[in-house]
DNA sequence: GTTAGGG
DNA sequence: CCCTAAC
């Protein structure tokens, strides 16, 4: 197949032979449905997307890490073969184990292992280990060799060296706080941990061992479904649980843990409602739910509320989760785009999954709590951020700190007993995705008070370089258009129902998609000069690619993927967000037409006319999964308006004179051909009747 | 499922 | 690219 394509390609680009227009080998053109002009438009459908902001593009750096440029996988560390094992072979249902999931690097070969910090606005170094952690690792030259062993669940030396290796490295500098930029070193580690809310924490230094044992997350089970609460914390079956404080929070679980038992909450996904029996895998995102949340809304409006953010003086202060301190790399960028949630519909709401708006700062005092949490970590929900004391010099108008550690908010996974345990993993990955990429953003907390304007600098913020660091805080707070949301009833069903593969370009769910590993060797291209690149685009990271993957490993839940194979850049595109529009598709990514695929688009419409865009796509772009006849149309559309205007006014990559006189001529040739038809049309059609 | 167009 | 009327 390739090689036909390539064939075709050569002939092209290479054998491109000018139609001669009026040749009589054209085929006439479908007649132009006349009614068409008359049809009623209606009401223009008002996007409701938003575009929120992130001040430090923490999602991008987090999400961008875990689905990024390394790609990940969910590992369960206790379970590690047999992935598609049913979870009951596996594991005791009956109670609480001590398990632990990794997200775990995977060996890329993604081109921008190489990329610098500056570059990236991802993590670097992302080496992450235990249960519920996240490894990644940004500079893959010298991190592979440590990932990959973790993969294997093997804490092998290579990780001493590393921690060592780290140690020097934090010791060495510390994030810095500069103009509203945070920047670091390149090595420097984030570690994930999926703890009581999904914490994920920097830190040098992290004792893999450690992180398991003292981190047994729970599994519960519920007429035959697996609760699964990615907690490190004894209170995993209170998966939509109102937050209130962290603190009180953290004393309220013990108490409100005993028999495992799930939270009555007014969000109906929380699961008050019985578990239908080999329902497909159900996942809650219990981010952001507060007091608030609880009384109010089945309506699903977005609740306002700011995560609450914790410094820490000292690293050993720390949370009783935080297991290592790594420095936080990561560097703000200008703006991040959170995609476009719309944030409207009940949905989410009957979910109890509502958006929380930085508005609502619960916590004034984010050192007194940060402390206080140490002991239980901050409630569900709650996001926080460690940031440790970093060294500076006092002459250094630079803002120096660390952060330790900060939390996602709680996972809450629901999955059958029979699901195996590579649905599991998806199950995880999916809702850890759907929480980093569904839309987190940062909040800045100083001296107890929500600094919202983003504009003020840190020395009008009073954030100098000798600021209390009890005084800094971040919190990762739901982007309150786009947050990340328990899926609603409606998507819970959609939640890769493993055994009945479908197509989840349907599917509503929070478009996180769970990358177990597929063998993709081809990374895209989207210069464009990648001929393959449409040619095979099936095979690239793309969205729509994603899918495809996804289904194929649907089809097959045996696929025991090695975790080497992931095409890392598969994982990049995909902008795992959870959207509001549980019943929508997400928006797929854009992909601008390379020169090839113009010309192979003109070649068939020269051939074909146009109208005809299911045969043009059939003929030209058949192995381009991604472009859709609607999308050649749009394509072709596109270019004859191009070729009308100023090249200067033409953006994006220049598409050569030559091809936009092509399509010109094309254009006025096929239209001229419609008119005949529609000069013929009426006549027959009088004819037939 | 396609096509054509507006958004 | 999305959405959708009209086929």
């Amino acid at each position: 197949m390739v090689s036909s394509s390539l064939d075709y390609l050569v002939q092209l680009i290479i054998g491109v032979k000018r139609l001669h227009y009026g040749f009589n080998g054209y085929q006439v053109p479908p007649i132009p449905r006349a009614t068409r002009s008359a049809r009623r438009r209606g009401i223009i459908r008002r996007k409701t997307d938003g575009d929120g902001t992130c001040p430090f593009d923490l999602l991008a750096t987090v999400a961008g890490k875990l689905l990024g440029e390394q790609g990940a996988i969910v590992k369960n560390e206790k379970v590690k073969e047999d992935e598609d094992r049913s979870l009951k072979e596996k594991i005791d249902t009956e109670g609480c184990y001590e398990r632990g999931f990794i997200i775990s690097e995977l060996v890329s070969q993604a081109p921008v292992v190489n990329r610098s910090l500056s570059e990236l606005p991802h993590v670097q170094n992302d080496t992450i280990s235990g249960p519920a952690s996240v490894t990644m690792s940004s500079d893959c030259s010298e991190k592979f060799p440590f990932a990959k062993q973790f993969v294997n669940g093997e804490s092998s030396e290579e990780h001493g060296n590393f921690s060592s290796k780290m140690e020097r490295e934090a010791a060495s500098g510390c994030g810095v706080f500069s103009s509203c930029t945070l920047d670091t070193e390149n090595d420097k580690q984030i570690k994930m941990e999926l703890s009581n809310n999904a914490k994920v924490s920097t830190n040098k230094g992290s004792e893999f061992p450690d992180v398991l044992d003292k981190k047994p997350s729970t599994l519960v089970t519920s007429n035959e479904s697996v609760k699964l609460s990615l907690s490190t914390d004894p209170a995993p079956c209170r998966p939509l649980q109102v937050i209130r404080n962290d603190v009180k929070l953290a004393n309220k679980d013990d108490d409100e843990n005993s028999g495992c038992t799930q939270p009555s909450t007014p969000n109906k996904a929380s699961g008050s409602a019985p578990r239908v029996r080999d329902r497909p895998i159900k996942k809650l995102l219990a981010s952001k739910y507060w007091e608030e949340n609880l009384k109010s809304d089945d309506e699903g409006h977005a609740n306002s509320c700011g995560k609450t953010m914790h410094v820490y003086h000292n690293r050993n202060i720390g949370c009783k989760h935080q297991r290592s301190q790594r420095d936080f790399p990561f560097k703000k960028r200008k703006l991040f785009k959170c995609g476009s949630f719309s944030n409207s519909d009940g949905e989410m709401s009957t979910d109890g999954g509502n958006s929380s708006s930085p508005t609502n700062d619960l916590h004034g005092n984010s050192s007194g709590s940060s402390k206080a949490s140490s002991g239980g970590c901050a409630a569900p929900g709650t996001s926080v951020f460690n940031v440790g004391r970093a060294s500076f010099r006092p002459d250094d108008s630079r803002v120096k700190f660390r952060i330790k550690s900060f939390r996602v908010p709680e996972l809450f996974v629901e999955i059958p007993e029979n699901a195996t345990i590579g649905s599991l993993k998806r199950a995880v990955m999916e809702a850890v995705t759907a929480i980093l990429g569904g839309g987190i953003r940062i909040g800045v907390v100083f001296q107890g008070k929500k600094v919202r304007d983003d504009n003020k600098t840190l020395l009008q913020t009073g954030i100098s370089h000798d600021y209390k660091l009890d005084a800094l805080g971040f919190s990762l707070e739901p982007n309150p258009i786009q947050a990340p949301q328990p899926l609603g009833p409606d998507c819970r069903s959609c939640v890769l129902p493993y055994d009945t593969p479908r197509p989840l370009t349907r599917c509503p769910s929070p478009a996180t998609v769970v990358h177990t590993g597929i063998q993709q060797g081809r990374s895209d291209d989207h210069t464009g000069t990648n001929l393959n690149n449409f040619l095979e685009s099936d095979h690239d990271s793309t969205p729509s690619s994603h899918y495809t993957a996804l289904e194929k490993i649907s089809a097959n839940s045996r696929a025991l993927v090695p975790v080497t194979t992931v095409n890392a850049e598969a994982l990049s595109v995909v902008p795992l967000r959870k959207t509001k529009r549980s019943e929508s598709t997400q928006r797929r990514i854009r992909r601008p037409f390379s020169v090839a695929e113009v010309e192979a688009l003109v070649q068939a419409v020269e051939k074909l006319g146009t109208g005809r865009w299911r045969d043009v796509k059939l003929r030209a772009f058949d192995n381009a999964k991604h472009r859709t006849y609607v999308d050649l149309k749009d394509k072709w559309k596109t270019l004859v308006h191009t070729a009308r205007i100023s090249p200067q006014q033409r953006r994006g990559e220049p598409v050569p004179q030559e091809l936009l006189d092509r399509v010109l001529t094309a254009h006025a040739y096929w239209s001229q051909q419609q008119a005949k038809q529609q000069m013929k049309q009426p006549s027959e059609t009088y004819l037939l009747l």
